[in-house]
DNA sequence: ACACTATATGAAATCGATTTCAAGATCAAT
DNA sequence: ATTGATCTTGAAATCGATTTCATATAGTGT
């Protein structure tokens, strides 16, 4: 309610002096405790808005995110809260369910509202961040990269993650090692896709060819629905395969979901999902899965973005976490 | 980039005039058709900050929550967010970690941030709203109420749930049934832990009593690690429990993470959980889930939020929801 | 004592919208 | 033709901070 104005009168100074002791300039020492005495006998809070539009910035980074149900991106909204608290910047959280028109609206809100940055999981290839650029924005890309705009980015190997998910099934004496990936045009699928082909490709056996045949890979929505589709359909050949990679946490789901229904389980089917299942303590068998670090993932994006944000200026960085095989186990009482 | 000066200058009127065609008052066709293409040749976008400072109040609110990790509060925030899209609001997440000092900050953000309204789930109730209230911003309370200070709030009722849940457990001929609940200073695990005990107390036998000792009402903190550590606490009484009543999602996977451990999942110990299980497709046994409707709580708080924005005045109401047991079966490898 | 720099302070401009106020234009009714 | 009501419009004030600019004061070196 008070203002910058009423601080002033009641401590005998301007709203000059007033702004100076807020912002860490120059002032005696008596007229700084006389600021801070009257600024806490009004609970004086500056008003942000109008910070904002004079300064030209806010303390706010925007987060954005596709899919905020999915504990990948909250995991990952975790680490990038945890460094903006430590810089006493806040951060809004906006979720465009995959949708290029909301994240472009998401964008042109960022815009508006002079946000300090952006941190960024894009959905698709075709955002425009040039408007952001021009004025002096910060914006950092995470999980997915953004091509030829000379953005920061952060993300995982998403190739060697597929080859390495793909060679524990090989290892494991896996023969036909079908891949369930995510949505044709998100550069993360078709990179784990990439992985999973190499690895493929070496099986000393000739199956190797068959594995490539297309029946053996299948776009879905990363999703659980989608891995679930996608398992099903892969049962329904009729020269099933008998390992099968799944490119991210939610589509694992989906796909162990399924091979539950119809009494498959792993070691029936061998199974290794890039990304962390969630509450994995249930999975009622073994499967290998690929750790993502996804905290870890978002405070990098944030520390890059805060570089950026406090004028580090060079050319765009990219950043690439490495991921982590690890094997859950059962520990359910099927005893496996 | 463009401001609302250069774009009247370009059209040829006053910048009140723009103004005038952002809002919707009255202009004429004329006038309105060079102002529209004028902002959209020089691709303007209203400033937010200069906006929210002169109008007082900014399209964007506060939903403040205490674990963004916890699939309810997504749940409840995809709630938010659907109608607040509707309304063309933008919703600014903050995550608290269950810490009062946090939330005042973010609250305090909110007012001098000059947000619409704000949706919380307290996480104590300690907090103080007077200022936002002066200010007249609408306020919603979810999940957990907020006593005398006037708010509106949507619930759950947690005691009629609980109480559901408990006799769920005598039904399947459960007698010694223990209680793991939230933290004490937390409104909802009180309510819950009072179903649980009326339910206990109508048992025909005498084990009600066992029930009521303090032995078998644990309090925890509504995490997966409490949840484990409480199960592993009631197991090493010299009486066990033969069935318990978990007060929310998260502490049910740690409780039938630490079963599973042990060997004595359902229905060695029968187990009823007040929260939905996330991906419960993994639920190796049948155990009584108590569904709570996350997404319309949150939605049904938006909504409530959007009347108060919209100029509603009248005391504060509180809307409560019904839950929804039912059972989750066992669909693994394990053919219980 | 003198010139010169560094520090402290306030008055006023500024950020970019909305909103009040007053005036001009339009139109209907008498 | 006159009055009055309604609709359009622009000039200027306003929201509450930051920042520039000019001035006053203190401090330093010779």
């Amino acid at each position: 309610m008070a203002t910058i104005y009423e601080v002033a009168t009641r401590a005998g100074v301007s709203p000059a002096t007033v702004s100076r002791v807020f912002n860490g300039v120059n002032v005696s020492q008596e007229k700084t405790e006389r600021v801070l005495r009257a600024a806490s006998d009004l609970e004086f809070t500056p008003n942000r808005a109008a910070r904002a539009l004079r300064a030209q910035r806010s303390e706010v980074i925007a987060l954005i995110i596709p899919d905020i149900e999915n504990p990948f991106f909250t995991a990952l909204a975790r680490g990038v809260g945890d460094i903006a608290e430590s810089e006493g910047y806040s951060v809004v959280l906006c979720n465009t369910d995959g949708d290029p028109r909301k994240e472009a609206k998401f964008l042109d809100i960022a815009y508006s509202d002079n946000v300090a940055g952006v941190i960024i999981a894009a959905s698709g290839d075709s955002t425009d961040f040039s408007a952001l650029v021009r004025k002096g924005r910060s914006i950092v890309a995470v999980d997915r990269e953004i091509i030829g705009q000379n953005i920061d980015a952060v993300l995982v190997n998403n190739r060697a993650g597929g080859e390495a998910a793909t060679r524990a099934l090989v290892d494991q004496g896996a023969n036909r090692i079908a891949c369930i990936t995510g949505p044709r045009h998100v550069e993360t699928a078709q990179q784990r896709v990439e992985g999973w082909q190499s690895a493929v490709k070496s099986l000393t056996n000739d199956f190797g060819d068959v594995c490539t045949s297309a029946d053996y890979l299948r776009y879905a929505d990363y999703r659980v629905a989608g891995g679930y589709e996608a398992m099903l359909g892969l049962l329904a050949l009729p020269d099933p395969p008998d390992a099968v990679f799944v490119a991210n946490n939610l589509m694992g789901v989906g796909v162990l979901t399924a091979l539950a229904e119809v009494g498959k389980t792993p070691p029936d089917i061998l199974v290794s999902v890039f990304g962390d299942l969630p509450f994995a303590e249930f999975i009622p068998t073994a499967i290998t899965v690929i750790h993502v670090p996804a905290r870890q993932l978002g405070s990098t994006a944030a520390k890059m973005l805060f570089e950026r944000i406090h004028g580090y200026s060079a050319p765009a960085r990219t950043a690439i976490l490495d991921h982590n095989p690890r094997t859950v186990r059962a520990i359910a009482a099927n005893g496996s």
